[in-house]
DNA sequence: CGTAACATTGATCTGGATCAAGTGCCGTGG
DNA sequence: CCACGGCACTTGATCCAGATCAATGTTACG
């Protein structure tokens, strides 16, 4: 039946949540589970409703925003293939999630959910380290969002772009220059640095006439210089 | 013997991560734990270092300071009686943690803990719990630190504060004025903030010219219009 | 008391926001 | 095939909140 193969091509097996099962407890999950296309600016959950699903997420980039009343937005996370989206137990979410490309999900209802996790210490463990990761990331950009200048942020937007970029392949040698495709607008970028448009843009063009990095068109960037980038992000 | 009865007078031994345990499970615990003072102004936790201990606070406050290779610091939380403290799996420690007032902590090998972890499942779940609170919290900052203006982010940290005093107990009718002593120095504050002392002060002053708060003097606040703080903490 | 750390207040400077045009890049339709 | 319109991006001019620099005032403590 469909159900018992959800996970068997799950192109995320091993390294989402669901790696620290064996198969036969996949079984469970299976049942659970249903797979689901989010597409690129609609929106999975809203700040403010009940926590009613979890998810794994199988492709494409979400964000995590957390808005003020007034409208003023800031992009708290993104979410990347593998990773564990939702909150696990009752309660109030309190950031949206939404799609910045066209997505895939693998969706659980929260409370059956909740009943797996307390059912396999494993995978709670899992979620655990997982969400002590996050919450050091979440820090870490506490002092970028609040100390750093602009450029400084965006050379270090870069850097992790471009480790995320060569973690999965793209064109150009590891130490030469590399070139790939963002998968955010000028404006997504800004909302995660806490900068403006016409900021970044900025930023962007003098690290193109300083020879950092190349702007080939598009959303394409070339890092020729990952040191002078990595120097800038950190000035020691 | 001492070690034996080291959680009998715990003042958090209900608030704390230690409540999840039985009386018998907490023999483990006894024999593993080891009060420690430690002085304002003391660094429990460096930076850098490998994870090598795991916390309650017993009493007092500390910080967790997260740093830029050239000296410019960010508090990225503040941890307060009951709250667990450090790292439970290996690794290195990615922010400092000190006392901003004189504290008491009772203190576990993190070895040591890890192992209680795994052998105690709910105290597991109550940690994760702990987690994905502390990390809802720091992204709620981030937005805070991105986003918000220096008047919104005083006026939001007093509310915290008074909200975190009338928890504990003050001066003061809980729906008229208020006052009680901030934990914090105006650097700190600042530090927190994302801030410079200069603008924490002057918007200090702002409000207590509004009337919206009262300095009596040394660290003390009296929160003279708590709805009027929480209109300029968060727009509508 | 004296002094050292902390806090307020004032004057000035500046990085990044805001306001305002352009410019290039498709996709659509004529 | 090219004109058109919409969007994302770049670039320029100006403004302003908050940083920085510089005294001065205040509190706590030996």
């Amino acid at each position: 039946m469909l159900a018992a193969t959800i996970c068997v091509d799950c192109a995320v097996r091993d390294q989402s949540l669901c790696g620290s099962l064996t198969n036969s407890e996949l079984h469970a999950l299976n049942t659970l589970g249903r797979r689901r296309i989010v597409r690129r600016g609609e929106t999975l959950i809203w700040a403010g409703e009940d926590n009613i699903l979890c998810a794994n997420l199988l492709s494409g980039v979400l964000k995590l925003v957390a808005s003020s009343g007034d409208g003023r937005e800031q992009i708290v996370g993104l979410l990347y293939p593998a990773d564990f989206v939702g909150q696990p137990y009752p309660g109030q979410a309190d950031f949206s999630v939404s799609a910045l490309t066209d997505a895939e999900v693998c969706i659980f209802p929260r409370a059956s959910f909740e009943r797996v996790l307390t059912d396999h210490a494993r995978m709670e463990r899992l979620l655990l380290q997982r969400t002590l990761a996050a919450l050091d990331e979440a820090r870490s950009r506490m002092l970028t969002l609040a100390r750093k200048s602009a450029s400084e942020k965006v050379a270090g937007f870069l850097v992790d772009m471009a480790t995320r970029a060569a973690a999965t392949g793209c064109r150009g040698t590891p130490r030469g220059p590399v070139t790939f495709d963002l998968p955010l607008s000028r404006g997504q970028i800004a909302d995660i640095l806490g900068l403006t448009i016409e900021t970044v843009s900025r930023q962007m063009t003098q690290l193109k006439t300083r020879g950092v990095i190349g702007l080939p068109g598009g959303r394409a960037i070339t890092i020729v210089d990952r040191d002078a980038l990595a120097a800038r992000a950190d000035p020691a």
